[in-house]
RNA sequence: GGGCCAGUGGUCUAGUGGCUAUGACAUCACCCUUACAAGGUGGAGGUCACAGGUUCAAAUCCUGUCUGGCCCACCA
């Protein structure tokens, strides 16, 4: 026996500290691109730098860290790079906020200069959370290298994101289009149906009055949107409906604006709604859009840009929407046009980041093409394995709900431009070559000479990209596709998408959507789909009740490892949200620290070589290795939840409580009562012990067990393989029946008022446990032994 | 409107037909036991959302209801 080679009593944040720090320092997760090992490749999900990172990410990035730990040891080279997205709104909006800005008061170089001094100040803050849990991100620098931190707005990144476009255009799978969008106010820009959601908002349905003209009676119609009355085109009833029948053909004049409107049967219309009537508008919502077209009919605007009212409403030009509503029905009600007004909750649509309402405006954007390959797409979803299986669902819910093509461009300034001039003369359209970024609006064109008119004279693109047409090319960037053939073409497709379940109609979508239209594949093969982490109450987090949870005041508190545990043991995120409680986080670290203390009661031992392994020793390496064969299999299948568990509990009940209670008096070996070969048994098990569990649980708790394994094995754990399971031994006993007798003689002691080690006179005990006998008599204090039906005499 | 998932002691949770329903946290009582009071032992606490059905046997299977969460939808 000697000092425990664990000097300190306990794990402490400190202690983390150091390690990550040295970690980083000396770089050694760097990904090894001349590796002879299989490339294991994350496409990390880069978050976004102006929002602080919040813990539910944090506990996913833990998670991913678990897998690449995990495949580390399994052999693999890994690819786990940090990417930064700092393109977009987000940034746009705080810039005009503080600098009090807005695009066309101040020129695009200064708007710009702007966003950049916003993403300064944002600069890497958030990425300090990430080292702090000891996260193995091959790199934290900045830098064009395999695995290195990348940022979606680097010129690197954006003549990628340009590239994409070039191919893609070049493939015929682009074009531009005018056509009504989704339009938001609030950000002032076109959207993609992905960017929409749907919110129930309260709103009058207005009951007005429409004017037949060849029999002059009345009819009514029922609208939530009044203002859009400028617009209408038709009226329109059910086919079914016996109602309206005698009105087709007939012509309906609309109030106010006294407009001829054909009045016609259409499907659209269900007879049950409202009045049965509906007036047919351009733009109200998706479905009076389909309908024009379906009509043909040319649609009438009478929303502008700005959100506002334009010349084709009438005397309601210059309100908003908002405004014009209620403008209208005054002036209906002065007419005594409205018959009636009810209260409904109108599902409305609203956009996603802003959460303004959606207008329907006609713009012209550039289009990829989709619908055309919803069935290969499909096909697609249903090759990638699904962790869990339940979120294909989501995917292929939303490819069966795609109905127009995907619009890409937008009126903004913070993000990748459009790669296109245009002839000032002939408008011929120049793209300029692939591998150098491009800025349109102020760059020369590609070109000297017109090739069509010979002008000279270029236009340059003004418009940029969505920011969804950036982040979908992440696992092209991190593969090198197009800058590094070979590489990419050997490591593609990367393994695993790790992401959020709320973004897989637009992230993982349109990832999937271009690198199929780019390379005819899958562009990797897992997808694991998280859930999120809620509050206590299972609330989800967020700002405005103000019960998001910084992960700094979790490290601050608890530190790293307590944290990590957490993550793993909670729940399983690929199948529900988890609740953040601060309690359950604390109690994890009670866990740490009895691995710590069992770890350094362990190190107080010295080696020894078995000669021959004891039963009880068996039966301990038995149990583990029923505990490695586990966690293999499901850490293969990203599950981490139910190895942790199991992980904990043989840490607590199996190793500490029973395992070295009862081998402690072998391994002292205090006057001799052992043979040394008994405690030679002894003092390489317990140690065998500990190496295997630190290795078992190195992927979920880097830190405390690389400083353990290193200051008792001068090793990095990290970079040992992962435990191989071995043949089962034929015990007489079971571990619940060992765990079960144990249990026994502690209450006997306990009823009978007895400390611990007080002597037991006799004991008769099932003949099974005859192997153990001397290592239950000493461990007990047990005078003599018999054996039969389990009888204890004190 | 359609679909999916869930509902188990105060809280969270395991349990897909079979002993007295698992475990954790919290709570209460007792105990310094040669690594660990950030420990140990023991106790209290549940009509398994509700109603009906299938079965020798139901938390588990079926039907319906209620509640919550999510996804989709052309609801004026």
């Amino acid at each position: 026996m000697q000092e425990p080679k664990l000097q300190e009593k306990r794990w402490t944040k400190e202690v983390e500290k150091e390690v990550y720090s040295e970690w980083k320092k000396n770089q050694v997760y760097k990904f090894n691109k001349n590796t002879k090992k299989k490339v294991f490749s994350i496409d990390t999900p880069p978050p976004y730098v102006n929002t602080p990172v919040h813990i539910g990410q944090v506990t996913t990035y833990v998670l991913m860290d678990c897998f690449a730990r995990y495949k580390r040891m399994k052999g693999f080279e890994v690819l786990f790079p940090l990417g930064l997205d700092r393109n977009g709104l987000p940034i746009e909006i705080a810039a005009e906020k503080k600098f009090k800005i807005s695009p066309g008061k101040v020129s695009r170089e200064e708007y710009i200069e702007k966003c950049r001094k916003i993403l300064e100040e944002s600069s890497l803050a958030s990425v300090e959370s990430f080292l702090r849990c000891g996260i193995s991100f091959n790199s934290w620098e900045i830098g064009k290298g395999i695995g290195d931190i990348y940022e979606t707005d680097s010129p690197d990144y954006r003549s990628l994101t340009q590239d994409t476009f070039i191919e893609l255009w070049n493939k015929g799978l682009i074009y531009e289009a005018s056509r009504i969008n989704n339009y938001c106010p609030g950000c002032r820009t076109t959207l993609a149906d992905a960017e929409v959601t749907y919110e129930d908002i309260p709103t009058n349905f207005n009951d007005i009055l429409f004017k037949i003209k060849e029999t002059g009676e009345e009819i009514i119609i029922g609208t939530t949107r009044p203002e859009l009355i400028s617009t209408c085109a038709a009226v329109i009833f059910n086919p079914k409906d016996d109602r309206y029948k005698k009105l087709e053909g007939k012509t309906a004049i609309t109030p106010i604006y006294e407009k001829e409107v054909p009045i016609m049967a259409h499907p659209y219309a269900q007879l049950d709604k409202g009045t049965g009537l509906v007036m047919m508008c351009s733009a109200g919502d998706l479905s009076d859009i389909r309908f024009f077209r379906e009509q043909n009919f040319t649609p009438v605007i009478a929303i502008g840009q700005d959100g506002k009212m334009n010349e084709h409403a009438g005397f309601i030009k210059g309100l908003k929407v908002k405004e014009a509503r209620e403008k209208i029905i005054e002036e209906l009600k002065k007419k005594e046009l409205i018959v009636n007004q009810v209260k409904i909750n109108h599902r409305t649509p609203i956009c996603e980041r802003s959460k303004h309402e959606i207008e329907f405006i006609e713009m012209s954007e550039f289009y990829v093409k989709q619908v055309d390959f919803k069935d290969d797409l499909a096909n697609l979803a249903n090759k990638l394995n699904f962790y869990d299986e339940k979120s294909r669902e989501i995917l292929l819910s939303w490819i069966n709900s795609v109905s127009i093509d995907w619009p890409i461009s937008r009126r903004r300034y913070y993000a990748t431009e459009v790669p296109i001039w245009y002839c000032k003369n002939c408008k011929e359209t120049f793209l300029p070559k692939k591998g150098t970024y491009h800025q349109p609006w102020k760059d020369p064109a590609p070109v000297k000479q017109c090739t069509k008119c010979k002008s000279k004279e270029f236009i340059g693109e003004t418009r940029v990209f969505d920011t969804w047409f950036d982040s979908s090319n992440s696992p092209l960037y991190i593969l090198k596709w197009s800058r590094d053939d070979s590489f990419f073409k050997k490591n593609s497709p990367a393994t695993l998408r790790p992401q959020g379940k709320e973004i897989v109609r637009t992230w993982l979508y349109y990832t999937l959507l271009k690198a199929y239209h780019l390379t005819g594949k899958l562009i990797f093969k897992d997808a694991w789909i998280n859930y999120h982490i809620v509050d206590e109450n299972g609330k989800k987090m967020s700002k405005s009740i103000g019960n998001v949870v910084d992960p700094k005041e979790v490290l601050d508190k608890f530190g790293a490892e307590p944290f990590r545990l957490w993550s793993a043991v909670e729940g399983d995120l690929s199948k529900n949200d988890n609740r953040c409680s601060f309690e359950r986080i604390e109690g994890s670290g009670k866990t740490i620290t009895k691995l710590w203390n069992v770890a350094r009661f362990i190190s107080m031992f010295p080696e020894k070589k078995a000669k021959k392994l004891m039963d009880l020793d068996k039966w301990i390496l038995d149990e583990l290795n029923d505990l490695v064969n586990f966690a293999d299999t499901h850490y293969e299948g990203y599950d981490f939840h139910n190895p942790a568990t199991k992980i904990k509990h043989f840490i607590w009940e199996t190793l500490a409580s029973h395992y070295i209670e009862l081998v402690k008096p072998r391994a002292y070996n205090e006057g001799n009562k052992f043979t040394e070969v008994e405690q030679a048994s002894a003092l390489h098990t317990i140690h065998t012990c500990l190496d295997i569990l630190l290795k078992i649980l190195a992927p979920i708790n880097p830190l405390v067990t690389y400083k353990i394994y290193k200051e008792l094995r001068k090793k990095d754990i990290h970079f040992e393989s992962f435990p191989k399971s071995t043949k089962k031994e034929k015990l007489e006993f079971k571990t619940a029946e060992l765990e079960e007798l144990n249990r026994e003689i502690w209450k006997v002691k306990k009823d009978n008022s007895l400390s611990l080690k007080d002597s037991i006179k006799q004991i008769t005990l099932d003949k099974k446990f005859k192997s153990i006998e001397k290592d239950l008599q000493a461990a007990h204090n047990i005078q003599s032994i018999k054996y039969g039906k389990l009888k204890i005499e004190l």
